[in-house]
RNA sequence: GCCCGGGUGGCGAAAUCGGCAGACGCAAAGGACUUAAAAUCCUUUUUCCGGCAACGGGAGUGUGGGUUCAAGUCCCACCCCGGGCACCA
């Protein structure tokens, strides 16, 4: 009779439909089990699933099998993003109800995640483009509105032309728009939205300790730089004559007895003031010729103003400069240059031949002489030709200092962060709308909490660039103030689709709640996720944004964990032809083909095999023939062994041993380190040695080897798992069943295999009981035959013995 | 320039605590079965030298040093690749 062979499209459509309606993950809170929330980072609703995805969802998927077979009550839900909609595509956005067209979409994707056999609790789906989901980042808004977290102000801020949009800091790459990378991003004022995420600064800095032990080294690194803290103070310079304060902000007080000149950035307002009307029009041309050069190196340029400034300290005057180094964006926008101890005050300095005076020598050096100095001393050191403060070390001469300055008013100790306020205004029409009024008597006021949402205009024309296309709708704009009563006019302005994601992960608790965004008390039993996995590419996005929002909904009284992420994991990029895949690249590798190839069995298990995880991973799919014939022979091997008598048994130790050992690394590996294309490896191993045994094997080791089989291939092919499980008439489904223990009796190898150097060199092994003492290890291997003709002659030095493991003879 | 990763066969990789380098797989070559092909199975496959062969010997984890009985693994210096930050005062 011909066996039966793996029909990898038979099996799996015949779970696929079994499974369609059923929820396989269905996670209650208040469970006696131990809870485990895993999850995979934003899931696209737009276009078709592609192998970055895959790789993305099948980690979180094995861990989530694995997980639950533990006894863990799992929490792995699918949710969908606005954002990678097809938002601003006219022709589409014109003709569909943004509502419909998503779940349109959602829809085709989720008969992908199933036709992929992914095992999300399809009942806790959360749609961020939603009236819904509108509603409560509304809500949300109007809380931090009242409490000052949410303002409105002028402000330069990012435009990116091809959106036709502003953007915030964090979405601006090598100053260029995140979605468009050779579009570089114009800096335009305008009015705008904006979330003191500033006021968490501090917090969202401190509290990365926390996350040391669980998060990746790099995205920790990323967001401390991007939050950037610098203790320093800021000082009043005095204009002369009038006296005016020109405040800078420096970390090195200690160094201001060697300041000698003051340095505006060329959009400080002091510069209307100082610039004559001749200098005026090359301020100008320095700001145009610094934002045409974009971000780069632009070389450093300067502009004396032919006023001076006091130093508080010693009285001195200096001059005051315009520099295109100088960044109004950052402290104050004005600095005190001072060259002998600062490099970039090096290089300007020497450029237009102003003094540079050395005030800090090291600890254990002499003062730098001004004449032949060479380079900037920036160490901290010895502070000298400082008047009453020479003598003393930096550090201390920074405390006094700054004493100084709040004792007679003139500065103060001050913390100065990179990271700005979250800018939140949208110029797109797909997007929460911001719930907010303008009236011309009343000024903005709030949409009161009983008429949200609000909600986008169906309908509209997509004028594409330039201002909101919700602009030209009157019946959306044209309101009654709720205040007054009176006319006035909705804000167009939507909201950065990235608030979306920042609490999508909270309302996955509790999806259908409609009184509140969640009940605080399922919050509270899932809290933190105990694992997200993602890609690194939102380490100061996604990542820093939510991290904020969570704070803010703790203050909000909402929630009681500080951080969302208890582990975050960031697993490789697929790289296909050189570049990231992805979908603005459009370089995307569909795993339709490969599933309709070799099934989604086959292209889950070769995805995991390939490489590590967390490893950059160059797309080819050669090699996934490799994966479809390991399914095949499990298949086969477990068909035509199901229910056979077995052999005389003679197999049986081999065969229990490798499977114990098996269990015993992919159980581990789970545990620890996610290498499972190791697992996977073991796995091919134990198929091969099985195999070989095949007809030495009893029946009852067959029937217990054959169940283990199917239990282990679960997280990694859980089509074909399922089907093994029911082939063998065992109650289903297999996904509910228990992890396989193993026994470390049975997996310990009978005898150690102990290799024999000589000077290091491996001359040959013997096998010995485990266990067996240092003193006849060493015995025997000397005994050897081999070693001993190797020895002869020579004399003896020394002998190390590893027990178990080696004995390594030192000769002369 | 600064801060993280990384560099191992033709390829993807493994070696988890300093103890046999290259597990597992791909590709390739040869063979079995077949009218033929596919599928399947078997053999070889880091490299060099010797041997008909079993086998024996040398070299080898980016480069150069070092520590050690023993180094892909630890230390020092350097080269290359990837990523992040970069006038942040």
């Amino acid at each position: 009779m011909p066996e039966k062979q793996y029909d990898f499209n038979q099996i799996e459509m015949k779970w696929h439909e079994r499974w369609k309606d059923g929820v396989l993950f269905q996670a209650e809170e208040n469970s006696a089990k131990p809870k485990y929330y895993v999850l995979e980072m934003l899931p696209y609703p737009s276009g078709t699933l592609h192998i970055g995805h895959i790789r993305n969802y099948t980690i979180g998927d094995a861990l989530a099998r694995y997980k639950r077979m533990r006894g863990f009550n799992v929490l792995h839900p699918m949710g969908w993003d606005a954002f990678g909609l097809p938002a601003e595509n006219a022709a589409i956005a014109n003709k569909r109800d943004p509502y419909e067209w998503t779940s349109y979409n959602i829809e085709n994707m989720k008969r992908q995640h199933r036709r992929m056999g992914f095992s999300y609790d399809w009942s806790r789906e959360v749609t961020t483009c939603d009236p819904e989901y509108y509603r409560w980042n509304q809500w949300f808004f109007l809380k931090m509105l009242e409490r000052g977290l949410a303002y409105r102000k002028q402000a330069l801020v990012n435009w990116c032309a091809e959106c036709g949009t502003v953007l915030a800091n964090e979405q601006v790459v090598d100053g260029c728009c995140w979605r468009h990378e050779s579009i570089p991003v114009e800096q335009r004022a305008l009015e705008q939205w904006f979330l003191r995420i500033t006021s968490y600064a501090d917090e969202l800095l401190s509290a990365i300790k926390e996350l040391e032990a669980g998060w990746p080294e790099r995205v920790l690194v990323m967001q401390r730089n991007w939050i950037g803290r610098s203790e320093g103070a800021e000082i009043d310079f005095h204009l002369e004559g009038s006296g005016k304060p020109i405040r800078v902000f420096t970390t090195r007080v200690d160094t201001i007895y060697g300041a000698t000149c003051v340095i505006l950035a060329p959009e400080h307002p002091l510069v209307a003031e100082l610039a004559s009307s001749d200098l005026k029009p090359q301020v100008k041309h320095m700001i145009d010729a610094r934002a045409a050069k974009g971000p780069g190196d632009v070389e450093k340029a300067g502009l004396f103003t032919g006023k001076y400034a006091v130093n508080p300290y010693s009285g001195e005057k200096i001059p005051i400069w315009i520099g295109n180094f100088v960044l109004m964006g950052y402290g104050t926008g004005a600095i005190m240059a001072v060259p002998a101890h600062d490099e970039r005050d090096f290089e300007f300095c020497s450029q237009y031949h102003i003094a540079i005076r050395p005030v800090i020598r090291p600890v254990d050096g002499a003062l730098a002489d001004a004449a032949t100095i060479k380079d900037a001393f920036t160490d901290d050191g010895i502070v000298e030709s400082s008047g009453l403060y020479s003598g003393l070390a930096s550090a201390e001469a920074r405390r006094v200092m700054t004493a100084k300055a709040v004792a007679e008013g003139f500065g103060k100790g001050a913390v100065t962060f990179r990271i700005k306020d979250w800018g939140i205004s949208r110029q797109r029409y797909w997007g929460t709308p911001i719930p907010v009024v303008h009236c011309a008597k009343c000024g903005i006021v709030p949409v009161p909490e009983k008429d949200l949402p609000v909600v986008l205009p169906l309908g509209i024309a997509i004028t594409g660039k330039g201002r909101s296309p919700l602009e030209n709708v009157p019946e959306f704009v044209n309101v009654k103030c709720p205040k007054c009563g009176g006319d006035a006019r909705r804000e167009t302005d939507t909201m950065d689709t990235f608030i979306d994601s920042a609490w999508y992960f909270y309302r996955y608790c509790d999806a259908h709640n409609s009184s509140a965004p969640f009940d605080s008390k399922k919050i509270a039993y899932w809290f933190p996720i105990d694992q997200y996995i993602g890609g690194v590419e939102h380490a100061i996005l996604h990542l820093i944004y939510s991290r904020f929002w969570t704070k803010m909904m703790r203050d909000l009284g909402l929630i009681t964990n500080s951080e969302p992420v208890e582990r975050m994991f960031t697993q490789g990029m697929v790289i296909k032809d050189g570049a990231k895949m992805s979908k603005s690249k459009g370089n995307v590798v569909s795993a339709d083909q490969m599933i309709e190839r070799f099934g989604a069995d086959t292209g889950r298990l070769f995805e995991l095999f390939a490489a590590p995880p967390e490893k950059e991973m160059d797309w080819t799919d050669a090699g996934a023939n490799g994966a479809y014939k390991f399914l095949s022979r499990v298949y086969r091997l477990v068909t035509r062994n199901v229910g056979a008598v077995g052999g005389a048994g003679e197999g049986d130790r081999k065969v229990q041993r490798k499977l114990n050992q098996t269990i015993k690394k992919i159980t581990e590996d789970f545990e620890s380190r996610w290498h499972f294309n190791t697992s996977i490896a073991a796995l091919m191993e134990f198929l091969n040695l099985l195999e070989e045994h095949e007809k030495q094997v009893s029946g009852a080791v067959m029937a217990d080897v054959l169940e283990k089989l199917a239990l282990l291939l679960g997280p990694f092919a859980p089509y074909l798992a399922e089907e093994l499980w029911e082939e063998q008439g065992r109650q289903g489904p297999l996904f509910h069943q228990t992890w396989p223990a193993y026994d470390p009796d049975l997996a310990r190898e009978e005898e150690a295999e102990i290799v024999i150097q000589v000077n290091g060199k491996v001359r040959g092994r013997i096998f010995v009981a485990f266990g067996t003492p240092r003193e006849a290890l060493e015995k025997h291997a000397i005994g050897d035959a081999k070693i001993a003709a190797l020895l002869d002659g020579k004399q003896v030095v020394k002998v190390i013995v590893v027990p178990d493991k080696l004995v390594n003879i030192v000769v002369k």
